[in-house]
DNA sequence: GTCTATAGTTCGATAGAC
DNA sequence: GTCTATCGAACTATAGAC
């Protein structure tokens, strides 16, 4: 924690703080072992492989992350900070907001591909429960779904949806809207349109469970 | 090939044709390696794992199988004999008979957990070009799809859905709803049930698009 | 058809020099 | 902070006995 502050402290204006070169090097073997993880998995991606990648030794990797395990949790946390964040920090205005900035995340996650077909590889690995990112998966997917389900049910209740909405099966069923898209979109990227296809579907979605029965608005 | 025939002709009352130990023991190693491939994936799935699971030696395991990849091709193939003739050679005689057929798959394929989570993990994985299973996968989508795009094109043709549908679209948030939640449920599968859900989303679906309005008819 | 033996790599991780 | 050197283990695949 406290190497983590002053990591991130700013003591002179060229921010030649006592562990900037550090972590540059830090920052550069993450961005190189997520393509690796996405390529290979967990269990494939090699620690020597990366290591060449980056431009480093795998003794020199191994001191800023203590084991391979270690390098995989690093680069999920810092995956995490960025979407889950920006998108499910916030509360939601509406089950029209809900849905507006979730195609916004996938548009995002589309001009992040690297990233993007990590979480698909891992995702499919780690339903093993011995898998390292086991724990890390099932908690954000609780996170997501509770989160989702949450704001469909303060939406059923304010009369924006209808009062017998499944807000559990629809959160489920945008989730996976969401990943199947990601699969198809991973192995053809060219035929599928990730964002286009999520804002199709919510289109019909909230026509269905809508008290207007309208299509989703536009954004605000 | 006449291996094949072979080893498939019933000659004596008792089936002991001429290949009928080693037909035995193939099919046992193609049940262990799902299993193995479910878990680990393609590249770090070892043969000599998967061997001494079935009880023989790694050289055993090869005399039937030349190679790691030659395992996975032949489970890949060993596979699609079920789903794909079972549910995709026959023409649907409407859209809602097409839903229907593909809810009862889902629920199929909850039953057969291991080869279910084998699909999830190696989709994943062979998004890459250079996976052993990626052409496999690719023409397996494209194959899918068409044949869920004919069938909707066919049934606006006919009327029952609406003239305007986006088939295209249609079949690929279709394929998605499906791999998306069987990716929660090999996560977490008992909080979801596939086929539930998947008749949840087709019965909105088919009220969304279809030219009366009414949700899926039950199955004739 | 199954075995043993082994070649030839590559792996993750550690130890210690600089 | 990065290097070299190295350990012990695991891997795919081959060769040849039975």
């Amino acid at each position: 924690m406290d190497r983590t502050n002053s990591r991130h402290s700013r003591n002179t204006a060229k921010a030649r703080g006592p562990y900037a070169v550090g972590d540059e090097r830090r920052r550069r073997i993450l961005d190189v072992a997520v393509e690796h993880f996405a390529q290979w998995g967990f269990h494939a991606s090699s620690l020597a492989r990366i290591a060449k990648e980056v431009g480093v030794t795998q003794g020199g990797l191994l001191h800023h992350f203590r084991s391979k395990e270690d390098l995989l949790v690093s680069v999920l946390e810092h995956s995490e900070e960025h979407d889950i964040e920006q998108f499910f920090t916030v509360d939601f205005d509406s089950a029209a907001d809900c849905f507006l900035r979730l195609t916004d995340l996938v548009e995002y996650n589309s001009r992040r591909p690297g990233r993007t077909r990590m979480f698909n590889v891992l995702i499919g690995e780690s339903c093993e429960p011995g898998h390292p990112a086991h724990a890390f998966f099932k908690r954000r997917y609780a996170m997501v779904l509770s989160r989702l389900t949450d704001t469909l049910r303060a939406a059923a209740d304010t009369g924006e949806l209808a009062a017998d909405t499944d807000c559990t099966a629809v959160a489920q069923e945008i989730v996976a809207v969401m990943d199947g898209h990601q699969l198809q979109w991973a192995l053809t990227p060219d035929e599928v349109d990730m964002a286009e296809r999520l804002r199709g579907y919510f289109d019909r979605l909230y026509a269905s469970i809508s008290t207007t029965g309208e299509p989703l608005p536009p954004k605000a």
